[in-house]
DNA sequence: TCTGGGGTCCTAGGACCC
DNA sequence: TCTGGGGTCCTAGGACCC
């Protein structure tokens, strides 16, 4: 009978997840505007990770500076990030998704996940796994569903909050069609600049945009994908093969920036240690470090320098100050961070893990 | 108002080899 | 002596996502 039933992907998102966590464990800020970012402290250098729906109505949102955030809503309660409680509360949603009749589960985040499903009722389904994740984890969530992986996560937006909406090759033009190319998941702000130097600036009119255009500015590849993500088009499968990371980084930006070569010296061996931590965890060889540096006051651009490794907690050690050695003297530093690359296991080689390119 | 921290993937171009 | 073309590996840089 489900064999028989059509697929769906549903695409669940957590609403307003982080400051939901926070209310739960304090429950005299519902209803209030609650700010989560960075330690806590507007006076720092740091950004928003999520503002509650009362914050948001100040006009405060994801990625503003905390200080802004905190001027333009002077009475919201402002708290640092605590990622263990919502790595934990992600785990208890994620596994109330698996427990749902028949659903393949691929996790995209702390709060958001894709299900496939055979299902003659997917609204219904979706309803189901809405109810199921308030009566285990207290937290509502919005239901995006279609035909596609691109069509689900697009459709999310629409059914927030708490609701469900759907969006296929149906109805796909029709409510996509006139909104900006930037709302497309994988189009930012560069993207969507160089297509309107072309004159396309909504999503139909790059779903329509000539071929030849598009693969001399973006190239073959990407120039294709975007023009398939305009349409809603590609992959509806979803994979539950476990995510490995590929390597792990740790960064900092400098309250004040730094130019004493010492500092920055000491900046980097205390990355490095942190990053030997994480890796050592996962017990895999590194086989590449890398180096992040940000210049003040307006440089935004990051440089990456990669160079082979061994795995040898000195020889990481040796590498990385190497790096540093390129870092341009005199030069105000504001952020500074160190990657390390693992080996990956046999079996996750070979696209066996999930890729973006594989929507 | 002046922008976090954790990641992933794609492309250009140089070096090198056959 | 001067030269083609293909392939792979590596680094640097750019862009995007949550």
């Amino acid at each position: 009978m489900t064999g028989h039933a059509p697929a769906w992907v549903l695409h669940v998102d957590l609403d307003q997840f982080i400051a939901a966590v926070e209310v739960l464990r304090r429950p005299e800020l519902a209803g209030k505007p609650v700010i989560v970012g960075g330690r806590g402290d507007p006076t720092e250098r740091a950004v928003v990770s999520t503002a509650s729906y009362e914050a948001r109505e100040f006009g405060v949102g994801s990625g503003m500076p905390l200080r802004i955030a905190a001027r333009k809503a002077p009475d919201a309660v402002i708290l640092p990030v605590d990622a263990p409680a919502y790595t934990a509360a992600s785990a208890e949603v994620m596994a109330t998704l698996r427990e749902q009749p028949g659903a393949i589960v691929q996790v995209l985040g702390w709060d958001e996940a894709f299900l496939g499903v055979r299902t003659e009722d997917p609204e219904a389904y979706a309803r189901h796994v809405q109810a199921a994740v308030l009566a285990r984890t207290r937290l509502h969530c919005s239901v995006g569903i279609g035909d596609t992986l691109v069509r689900a996560k697009n459709a999310t937006g629409f059914g927030k909050p708490r609701g469900t909406f759907r969006l296929t090759e149906v109805n796909w033009l029709g409510v996509m069609g006139d909104r900006p190319t930037m709302e497309l998941w994988g189009v930012g702000s560069k993207i969507s600049k160089r297509l309107a130097a072309h004159d396309i600036l909504t999503v139909a009119q790059l779903a329509h945009a000539d071929e030849a255009v598009l693969i001399a500015e973006f190239g073959p590849r990407m120039g294709l994908w975007y023009r398939q993500l305009a349409r809603g088009d590609g992959s509806s499968v979803v994979d539950d093969t476990p995510w490995v990371a590929r390597g792990h980084g740790r960064e900092t930006t400098f309250q004040q920036d730094l130019v004493k070569r010492a500092e920055i010296e000491q900046a980097a061996r205390d990355l490095v240690a942190q990053v030997l931590e994480d890796i050592a965890a996962e017990g895999r060889p590194v086989v590449g470090v890398g180096l992040k540096v940000r210049y003040a006051p307006f440089s935004t651009k990051t440089l990456v320098h990669r160079i082979p490794a061994t795995f040898d907690r000195d020889t990481v050690l040796a590498e990385t100050m190497k790096l540093v050695e390129k870092i341009e003297p005199d030069r105000p530093l504001r952020l500074l961070g160190v990657r390390a690359e693992m080996a990956m296991p046999d079996d996750a080689r070979d696209g066996h893990t999930p890729t973006r390119s594989g929507w």
